[in-house]
DNA sequence: TATGAATGAGGATTCATTCAT
DNA sequence: TATGAATGAATCCTCATTCAT
């Protein structure tokens, strides 16, 4: 053993804790999403009652004692969820807002990704609803639900700019633009909240499909926003 | 035993029964609209998961096994909540339908009944978000949640008739009623259920209140349905 | 590497050695000692069984582990606390010893000083209660039990000088002086745990206190030691 | 069918409904007296602790939750144990009372039932070191330990009494009957707790056995309360 | 029909202890 | 030696549902 060695392992420590300290912020991450994951599958399968925090501890393979280790309880991982749904929403809503678009043409494509969004995870939209149960709400921190509405703000800023954007450049009335973001969002996720709420009303009765109904609402409330013009009457035929 | 032995009895019977029937009918009914109302208050204040069949029973002074003789389950007695909730609900749309109004100015008064419903029984918008969690409904009669979907289709109904009139009145363009009827119901329905759904954006964030938020998605709608004309600038106008 | 370089490093090596292996012991006992004052808190506000190594842990700014290299379980380290607390007791009651007075104002004392110990911790007495469940016994070594009684012990040798004391002196008769220590001792403690028991005791029924209880018990006590008159040859027949 | 058999039927319906009654009275009691002797005996032999509210049950047959029905909690059936074990002696004391003795006598009488009680019962003993654990008391209704209260009570009114009975007759001295009371119920208890505590204690070292410790400080009690010789004033003075 | 005692599977959560680093 | 993440058995308790009366 030489000093140069000793001071290689001193470096190597000091390099070695580096990385160790790093692998543990990786491990704890992924151990993290692990968790998630298996929740993520399990809650989509069963719902919030029929799901056991045994059967999501087996989906990870960890201990069940370990999740508690990353999740204060059941409904806290429930709105982790929620929270990383509106997540994944608001990114694929930010890959519009760099478009070289008019803002009415920006909002149906807000559209299309919506729709695209929920055909891909409808069921982050069954999610929700448990979140307003009162005896849910009581099991959760604050700071939790703070970040869940934090993301749906951050859902809504996407339509707020664009409205923004159309006011500033004259073909929206001048309207209230956050208000009117909210009511479009608010409008959006009800419309597809209700349809997701019950397969009786999407199969059988409800013969409209929902991008229609998406679609004839978003007509709606253009025909609202845009300041009327000769080309009205185009605009009306497509609104049907 | 003769034949007239037994028919004497028959008779005799035949008017105690019918009474015995109609004091049973009228007891059962009441009975079971006991069982409800005592639901009703728990649920409405604690949420599904938190009520217990218990604290039901006590609150309607019936055991807890009589319960079970009138609703299957702890979630059908829910659903029926959500049942007698759309009942009241058409029954006070149904008030609209015989005002003599035209067609738009009806369709105001519908959001206004709807407003003032849910003003009243905010709770009962609560209560729908729970039908959708796999685990409730597998616990459910279908025949229970057709009698639900009848009950919405029937709310649907006012709708469409109002649109329908308005159509043949000539305000209205022509579109297809019972899909513009869906869209208007679902809109309604899912910004109220939205809005509820959430303390933090009503409270908070959202300072636009719900019924602007009504208004402006009929006037949004309207904008739609209406057949364009010189008028059009002063409704632009209130529609902001 | 020869081994003189080795003689040399062993050389080094020793005063070093000899320097951390103070340290180390001084440590050791520091930290020991600071996990037990952790644990004291933390017992004497929480019982035992509410209490989590947790707590303890976050209490000494050690890792759980730690605790665990230092004592083997969670019971051991509860009676360890009675060790703790009876070395204290022996302690007081050994500054006794020296005083120049006769046997029964040492007695009296005694009393005085045991008392004011209960007073500054009466907790320490709540704590033994718990060693004699037979599942706590099981999770300590016999050989910390012994330490336990050893101290005892020692305590009631205090008494035991004392009334061997008396008995040389001729003020008390002659008894066997250590089964009257024990008897007195136990007498004390008794009173002692079971006033400290119940707060009910204590407070509503109980009107007579602590201090005045013991004062009774000891006068007894002398009553049946201490030789006193002409009336001795009848009570000693009485007094076995 | 007879108007007459239609009336006994009544008759013997009012009979059965009373039969039923006091069975269910009986069951209830019984099912209670069942719960309770599976736990005194799980409890007896494994400490509070280590005893699971599934061995109790497995030791009654019945289900884990029917003794929810009966017992509050674990705590709340451990302290009925108490109880039930103060229940017991006192009406073992109460069998001394209509003795016509002396008073000493009678105190002597009463040192024995005591000590045979022990004897039966040294578990019983045990059981009440873990009702001073603030962890245990927080789960128990107030109701529940002031039933514990009474019984004590009740015991030391037996006491109570033949001190009183002792001073009327002239043969014990004016003493407050009441606080004496208190002193020996404290006294005999806590020097049984102490000696039950520790099998260390009572097998190795303290070789004094428990009998004769008792015997000791009621000798000792008797010295302190008998109005005896012509010596009695100047005790009267020292045992103020 | 009404009861309500009994059920017992099932659940979430805890926490003393271990062990790889 | 110190750590603290992971463990997972163990625990208490709940509560929807049943069923004998």
């Amino acid at each position: 053993m030489t000093v140069g060695h000793l001071m290689n392992i001193g470096g190597q420590m000091s390099q070695t804790q580096k990385r160790t300290a790093l692998r543990k912020g990786r491990e704890q991450a992924q151990r993290k999403g692990d968790i998630l994951r298996s929740a993520r599958e399990v809650f989509f399968k069963k719902g919030f009652l029929s799901t056991t925090m045994d059967e999501i501890a087996r989906g990870c393979d960890l201990a069940k004692g370990t999740i508690y280790l990353y999740f204060k309880s059941k409904e806290e991982l429930y709105i982790s969820l929620m929270v990383e749904g509106l997540g994944l929403l608001r990114d694929d809503l930010n890959t519009i807002g760099v478009l070289d678009l008019q803002a009415d043409q920006l909002l149906g494509e807000i559209l299309g990704v919506y729709f695209a969004f929920y055909q891909k995870n409808p069921q982050y939209f069954r999610i929700m609803f448990l979140s307003s149960q009162p005896d849910v709400r009581e099991r959760v921190r604050d700071e939790l639900m703070q970040e869940c509405l934090g993301r749906a703000v951050e859902c809504m800023q996407v339509l707020n700019e664009i409205i923004e954007k159309g006011t500033r450049s004259g073909i929206f009335r001048k309207v209230d633009s956050w208000s009117c973001a909210i009511i479009v969002w608010t409008t959006i996720n009800g419309i597809i909240t209700q349809y997701e709420q019950d397969p009786f009303y999407r199969c059988e009765i409800l013969k409209v499909n929902l991008e229609e109904m998406l679609r004839a609402a978003l007509e709606l409330a253009l025909g609202g926003l845009l300041i009327n013009n000769p080309s009205e009457q185009g605009k009306a035929k497509s609104a049907s």
